[in-house]
DNA sequence: TTTAGGG
DNA sequence: CCCTAAA
């Protein structure tokens, strides 16, 4: 182990993130030229139509300006159908979540175990909080457990900060807890402080695993026991994003703590020797106690670090945090505070901001495909000068199926996780070294030509970091991209008025975002306006399908970010910004609960089942919360994860504008068991009806619309019809092009058909119309021509 | 919001 | 897969 001196490491960090503003507007231009979207590389170049479409998304890009605000999620409702809010203790699950966690990643493990592990023990002490973290690692599977103990100091802590967090490239896990207590929203998560930070790198390779656990977690229930309002759980989160945190493609910077109280800080400047390799020469920097804040700690660029005030202790060092499984932590009982007598609706709020991402977090492999897809745009590589080690999915592809939803879903928490894409530049030896983490990594961890990946545990904290002190001192344009909130669960009376309930969901999304936001109510994808009725009358129950329910979140403009703070700049966020959350009392009257979903919603069995079953496709909420449920925990995550990207380099003071730049979705090639269940569809209902199609084949996969539908159907016809040579991508059985062309046929034939009617109908309709007009006006002639 | 088609 | 006119 290596100690040096944070200051040091900090220079470097400059100089290695290369953040240069000019250049990095001239690479924007190159990028957007070249195709900005990440789509997947065509087969064939198509340069001028590449061309062609990247202007108006130039544009709009150009247009965008830091939209990082401009949030506009949809909200997954979620109706449980339990009968009643019963306590859930939920202390039990937590073993057998772990061995299947591990159980799934064992694959994955082998593939990258070449490295061993490495063995850490890292102590957190501070204010008073001791946190032990130990791992523990298995020779065998590069099983690496983590354990927090908190200190009995912390049961004189009122407001316990029980946050541990224990992160690697690969695997991490976070706990926290979101409680709203007395009428307050605490979100303990967002001061999630940082304390074990493993390079990606290091723990990818060793396929590490980390095991979290609150042992001593007395001080907690009492304290949740006591609350008598609204409590809501954060228990752990789980990022299936493998991001670390990762500023200009160097590899994230680790900051543990040790039981004697100083910090250490693992990889970036240390890292980039060993970096990608040698995983297991990880180097510690230990600085003094004050520096451990956070922020500014892995964040080369800042010039001024915000010294974060002593605050609360936890909050401190909570700016990077890699997970990836999470692990949910039943370890909290819920707090029960039903309305007994209440008829009480349980509704489960999942925010997600774009539908891919949202996919994308909820399957791993999904995730990645996108990820190195939009990472990877084929001209991009192009453009930064070294040719991609695996340019199509190689490593993707050679994923299992079987090794990544699962977990990915069951940790229901990502820390924030906030993907920053930002323009650099960068020096030769990154890029080689780079060029050689990509050859050995194959799970899309190769994109780092000009991305900065961050992870964050929350929305401010990300906001605090990139805004802070990228905003400010680089004028990085960002935007959201996504982000997922805490998933959490509410109940609420059937005879609750959808108001209440609007207040009851903002109260909770605040608390994880901060304000600045509204809360729409959806019933069937449409709006519900009517405030004054209750969910009764609107038709909310829980005799309704559970997806029915939704939530818009868009900004409120009345209330923008700014309030939250003071003082500071719009773009400038100190670290120590205290979260906003207390400043959100709970309803009363309101049971607030968060409990692991542990409903379990059948599966539409249309015939289409199967499409969820490709690993391709990305569970939808529904699916997630099904295989949560196997996990039996009724633990209450809450995981804020947030995908940003940057966009390029502008000047700071250009006032952000609402203006969604849409990210071209990832490229899903049809399976041929879509494709069958599609043509299946189609044989039944024709041509023309894509919308039924979709509902009738295709309801599960949300990354299915009708026009993909269409247009598969379209590209299917005209397979049918070219030769088998000239066909690419996974062959279709030739039976199925045979139905394909048979149906089409006949759908044609019938669609002619219909329209030759349609046709006749208006003329003969016009001919009667004609002759009676013309025997009325005779009539009035005195002469009747037609009977 | 869907369909239909061109790109 | 995107974009959009038109329904």
């Amino acid at each position: 182990m290596v100690t040096t001196n944070t200051s040091g490491k900090r220079g470097q960090c400059y100089k290695a993130l290369g953040f240069k503003q000019k250049v990095g507007c001239m690479e924007l231009q190159k990028r957007l030229d070249y195709g900005f979207n990440g789509y997947q590389v065509p087969a064939t170049p198509r340069a001028t139509r590449s061309a062609r479409k990247r202007v108006p998304f130039k544009k709009r890009v150009e247009e965008n300006r830091i939209s990082a605000f401009d949030l506009l999620a949809t909200v997954a409702g979620k109706l449980l159908l339990d009968k009643e809010s019963t306590p859930v203790s939920s202390n039990t699950s937590s073993a057998e979540d772990q061995s299947k966690v591990e159980k799934n990643t064992v694959k994955e493990e082998r593939r990258d175990g070449n490295q061993s592990s490495k063995l850490e023990t890292c102590d957190q002490y501070r204010n008073g909080r001791e946190f032990i973290v130990s791992q523990h690692v298995s020779q065998t599977n590069d099983l690496r457990s983590c354990s927090f103990r908190e200190s009995p100091s912390l049961k004189n802590d009122t407001h316990f900060g029980l946050t541990s967090v224990v992160t690697t490239s690969d695997c991490s896990e976070r706990s926290g807890v979101l409680k709203l207590t007395n009428g307050k929203i605490k979100n303990e998560t967002g001061c999630l402080p940082c304390k074990v930070e493993t390079s990606p790198f290091l723990c990818r390779a060793s396929g590490g695993r980390i095991k979290l656990e609150f042992e001593n977690k007395g001080p907690i229930h009492e304290e949740l026991d006591r609350t008598d309002k609204l409590s809501i759980r954060e228990v752990a989160d789980t990022c299936p994003l493998e991001d670390p945190v990762v500023v200009d493609g160097k590899p994230p910077l680790l900051v543990s703590s040790d039981s004697s109280g100083k910090t250490h800080s693992y990889g970036f400047n240390n890292h980039l020797s060993s970096f990608p390799g040698k995983r297991d020469d990880l180097k510690v920097v230990s600085r003094d106690d004050d520096e451990k804040s956070s922020g500014c700690t892995y964040l080369g660029p800042i010039k001024k670090p915000f010294r974060p005030t002593p605050l609360i202790g936890d909050r401190r060092i909570r700016k990077t945090m890699t997970s990836k499984y999470l692990k949910v932590a039943p370890r909290l009982n819920d707090v029960t505070l039903s309305n007994s007598g209440t008829r009480l609706l349980k509704v489960k709020i999942i925010l997600t901001l774009n539908e891919n991402l949202k996919s994308a977090y909820c399957n791993r492999s999904a995730y990645k495909r996108i990820r190195s897809e939009r990472n990877y745009p084929f001209k991009k590589r192009k453009f930064l000068h070294y040719s991609s080690v695996s340019n199509s999915d190689g490593g993707i592809s050679s994923e299992g199926i079987s090794d990544s939803p699962e977990q990915s879903i069951n940790g229901n928490a990502s820390g924030v996780y906030a993907k920053m894409r930002g323009v650099t530049g960068e020096s030769p030896s990154l890029a080689d070294q780079r060029k050689s983490f990509h050859s050995r990594d194959s799970h899309g961890m190769r994109a780092f030509d000009g991305v900065i990946h961050m992870y964050c545990f929350h929305l401010l904290t990300f906001k605090e970091v990139l805004i802070s002190k990228y905003l400010s001192f680089y004028s990085v344009k960002f935007r959201i991209k996504s982000f997922r909130v805490p998933e959490l669960f509410i109940e609420i009376p059937e005879s609750a008025t959808i108001g209440s309930l609007k207040r009851t969901v903002m109260e909770a999304v605040t608390a994880i975002l901060g304000g600045g936001l509204r809360i729409g109510v959806l019933l069937q994808g449409k709006k519900v306006r009517d405030d004054n009725k209750t969910l009764l009358q609107t038709g909310i129950s829980r005799d309704n399908q559970m997806d029915a329910l939704g939530f818009s979140l868009e900004p409120n403009p009345s209330q923008t970010f700014q309030s939250h703070c003071p003082g500071g700049s719009p773009l400038t966020f100190p670290c120590d910004t205290p979260l906003p959350l207390a400043r959100y009392p709970a309803t009363p009257g309101l049971v607030t609960r968060v409990k692991h979903d542990s409903s379990h919603e059948p599966h539409m069995p249309n015939l289409g089942h199967f499409v969820e079953s490709d690993h391709d496709s990305a569970p939808s909420p529904t699916d997630m919360s099904l295989d949560k449920s196997t996990t039996d925990s009724k633990a209450l995550v809450a995981v804020p994860a947030m995908t940003v990207e940057a966009l390029d380099v502008v000047p700071a003071h250009r006032k952000s504008k609402r203006s969604e730049v849409v990210q071209r979705r990832i490229r899903r090639p049809f399976s041929v068991a879509e494709v069958e269940a599609l043509v299946q569809a189609v044989e039944k209902l024709g041509t023309g009806r894509w919308r039924d199609v979709k509902l009738r084949a295709f309801d599960n996969a949300k990354h299915r619309t009708y026009v993909d539908l269409k247009d598969k159907w379209k590209t299917l016809v005209h397979t049918a019809r070219i030769s088998p040579q000239q066909r690419r991508g996974e062959p279709v059985p030739q039976e199925l092009l045979d139905r394909v062309l048979t149906a089409h046929a006949y759908w044609s034939q019938q669609q002619a058909k219909q329209q030759l009617k349609q046709q006749q109908q208006p003329e003969s309709c016009l001919l009667l119309y004609n002759s009676t007009v013309r025997a009325s006006s005779r009539s009035d002639g005195g002469e009747k021509n037609f009977g």
